[in-house]
DNA sequence: CGATTACTTGAGCCTGTTCAACAACCGTGG
DNA sequence: CCACGGTTGTTGAACAGGCTCAAGTAATCG
């Protein structure tokens, strides 16, 4: 989905001297933690205050990528960002926070979601490694991005990005490209949502995900489950107890098998694309 | 997809270069709003209201302007293009065309919608006078666009829009923007198909629409369906049926009353906004 | 004016929800 | 080491919201 390639992760690791555009990445980096430790349920009465609170400076983890002195593309930007750990459950940001970076995914999962007046959730989507998220056109997030598990994201200061996007067409019509690439995926989603049964959606879930995924499994049939039955129910407009009693239901199909619940190993890819499409039950 | 894609002939828009009776016809665009709403530097910054998620285009109103021999923005492109006619069912593109344009709508309405294998359909949007759509990632169309209702839009060739967004960042970023705001509604959207009971969805679609009409309707309570029931229900993810009997179990309560089956006009205001948010039943 | 399409209303059914109990897993601390 | 509480996942039984099928009414168009 906020998917750009995934290929630059090997970049990640390489040090480099600092340099002046340092400066600004890093002290992103403190607004954004002040807000960054909302969990449970009441984030969004949460007003983040800037100034107060522990900024837990986590000292500059590996710097990317070797220096080069005119970065072009939107890719050389995100590589340059300051990187940030989340644990499962913290969020990265609420719905209703000043926006002040983007991010993108190093390795774990978060939950995009908003939440309805009552408590009632719709997962968004799920961001993994290389998906880049915090793109909006506010300057107030408009729902919630929550680690599913223990992740890591690279910050840069949507600041930058503005001033490059401003002077460089390229900056922007890359994030032009990577939005029409979202809302793509949504609107497959809404499709999902909107029309097809419990088993069609779940199914079209696992395959989605293993598909997403498949450049990191390597193409093999086993997929990770990173989050929650109640993060599935939710991105899929079901209950928990629908989820699980499809996924048994498939298990007991000989369509996939289910591993410490959170590994799912596809069995009969013929009968789930079948499933995935409506035919049968 | 082949049949749909019959509906494409009339008169595309050949590339030809602005002429004078074009603005004449079109005009409504209006470079207040441009330069207000849209440009700037500093987009990703912008200071405009997120309740904007469901706000696209104003519905410019017209506003005589002299033809300028270097458009700048994009309403200045969009208000340069060839108008066609679209009959109410009739097609303006569908899913798999070559996209070769891009679109505002200058009257009536259009349905934006995906259909899967077995025929099912899930109605992404609805355009209405002053949204753009045809703006996407790919070379090929990912839904299809059918008028409601007799509708006229504005034609503009993507690949003028590509030149100017490739050369002026500002073009860049407003279909940045525009992109945006659209993933925007598209999330809340989401929310509603996912999370939302059959009246919810209903009494949030009505207002909803109404909001999106203020400017057209002076703000009073009346609104006009340009649509069928099935197009409701497909938008909504509900049959027709459903969505009857929630409109007339609406107008027994005397939260609504409608004429015509095709115009709305709400009594309780109140009580609408209570039952969008799932209050009651 | 008849034919066609769009909308409404009713009756019964089914998918997925709700409510509830139980099992598996995990970190904590005795 | 196991007992413990807490969290997460599974399974069962009954319910209900929305769907399907079906018939009837209203609007539209040649």
């Amino acid at each position: 989905m906020a998917e750009l390639s995934a290929a630059h992760n090997s970049l990640q690791t390489a040090t480099r001297p600092a340099k002046a555009c340092d400066v600004a990445l890093i002290d992103c980096s403190s607004s954004e933690f002040t807000h960054s430790n909302l969990q449970g349920t009441d984030m969004l009465a949460m007003t983040q205050e800037p100034s107060a609170s522990r900024v837990r400076f986590q000292p500059a983890l590996p710097k990317p990528r070797a220096k080069s002195p005119d970065p072009r593309s939107l890719e050389d930007y995100l590589s340059r960002g300051t990187v940030r750990g989340i644990e499962a459950k913290e969020h990265l940001f609420a719905e209703g926070d000043a926006k002040s970076s983007i991010y993108r995914v190093l390795s774990g999962a978060l939950c995009l979601y908003k939440i309805l007046p009552d408590g009632r959730r719709q997962v968004i989507d799920f961001a993994y490694a290389g998906d880049v998220i915090g793109l909006e056109s506010g300057i107030v997030a408009t729902y919630s991005a929550q680690g599913t598990v223990a992740t890591r994201v690279s910050c840069l200061p949507s600041a930058i990005l503005d001033r490059a996007a401003a002077n460089d067409p390229r900056i922007a019509m890359q994030l032009y490209m990577t939005m029409a690439r979202n809302v793509d995926a949504m609107r497959d989603h809404l499709v999902c949502v909107g029309q097809r049964s419990a088993t069609e959606r779940l199914v079209s879930f696992l395959l989605g995900l293993s598909r997403r995924r498949a450049s990191l499994n390597g193409g093999t049939s086993i997929v990770e489950l990173p989050m929650t039955r109640t993060d599935i129910a939710d991105f899929l407009g079901l209950t928990i107890e629908t989820v699980s009693r499809t996924l048994s239901k498939l298990k007991a199909q000989r369509c996939i098998e289910i591993d410490q619940g959170t590994t799912i190993r596809f069995v009969d890819i013929v009968a789930l694309e079948a499933l995935a499409e409506g035919e049968a039950r």
